[in-house]
DNA sequence: GTGATTTTAGATCGATCGTTATAAAACGAA
DNA sequence: TTCGTTTTATAACGATCGATCTAAAATCAC
């Protein structure tokens, strides 16, 4: 009942979490959401509330399409360094040629320190990816190691997303982010090779 | 000549960090800024120009104050390893009692990717940084190990600082800050001992 | 078709944004 | 003292902010 919708909805969260993406929550406003979304701001508002909420669908979009595809893809790799290969391989070229940086980190320095929902939001989303880097060291290792270090381990490789992530939006030059990079990978080699 | 100002001018600059360093510069407004700083916003124009203007002014008070600072205890030090041990403490002394986490580090987010001079500040700066920490392998070393693993030593520990600063202001757990700062000095005995 | 309901478009709300105009106040030079 | 210069305080500028109102348009149940 009622007049259907004419935007697509999934569309819509799309178009606006690239804009969130690209210039931050505070610099976008919401006619910059509307226009980029196609949709008038009474829509817009219609919709999703405020600006605030449909910042949090755009996140959870964002971690739902991209962090969590990285996730599924490392966890199904059998071999662990070959995962975890392919997955600083991905990451790398996605930094080098989207230099946005990762929507989940900008927002663990702009919004969460104001919002303590989205703040529990950042942190959990920051563990399951220390959690896949474990799980790979687990399988990597077959459990012999202490999990102290496997954890200690895996908080090195989730710092080098981080920060490689970092310097990408701050415009680092690619020499850096491969040495990042492949210092992560090394973490889990070395590892292995004690 | 003139009407003298009333103001102590490297005080404003500092109450302006702060505001900054706490909310970003997007969320910070002039009248904020004026607030914290005790003078209208006509002497604000007046003694700074624009936002932007005292936003340069307020980062490179920042280096100067805290990142270069720490830079010189570092290199001042004749003994790496406690260098180190030295800088990682009261980083994560300082991470854990002021949330706000870093200017430079929050500016590569926020501010970098719109301004390409402050953009060039903030990848200097970290090149500083990075350099530091490669100073501090080479004594360590003295030189013994091909200049490559150096930079990528350095490399990775830059990376542990910006990554710790970034968990810190999204709220980050203690033992996981801490978990960084141990993989970041790792980096540097495992170096020596190999 | 009629009524109920929802979305649309467009205008507009008060508040706040970064910035500036105005003029009084406070100094050094003459 | 008077003039020239700079800073001060206050008010205000046009623009834009997030959010909302009104009314027309579009659908379903009946």
């Amino acid at each position: 009942m009622g007049r259907p919708r004419a935007f697509d909805q999934p569309a819509a969260v799309i178009a606006a979490m690239d804009q969130f993406w690209l210039r931050g929550y505070e610099a976008t406003s919401v006619r910059d959401l509307s226009n980029a979304m196609s949709i008038t701001g009474a829509s817009l508002y219609n919709a999703f509330g405020d600006k605030r909420s449909l910042f949090c669908h755009c996140l959870e979009n964002y971690l739902d399409t991209y962090a969590r595809r990285c996730i599924a893809q490392l966890d199904a790799c059998d071999d662990p360094i070959l995962g975890l290969t392919v997955f600083f391989d991905k990451l790398l070229e996605a930094s080098l040629t989207d230099r946005r940086g990762c929507l989940l980190v900008n927002s663990a320095v702009e919004v969460a320190p104001w919002d303590p929902e989205l703040a529990r939001l950042v942190q959990a989303s920051l563990r399951e990816i220390e959690d896949s880097f474990h799980r790979a060291l687990e399988r990597l290792l077959a459990m012999r190691q202490p999990d102290h270090d496997l954890r200690a381990a895996a908080r090195a490789m989730l710092s080098a997303v981080i920060s490689l992530r970092v310097l990408a939006r701050a415009g680092g030059d690619s020499e850096r982010l491969h040495s990042i990079a492949r210092s992560a990978i090394a973490v889990a080699t070395d590892l292995r090779d004690t």
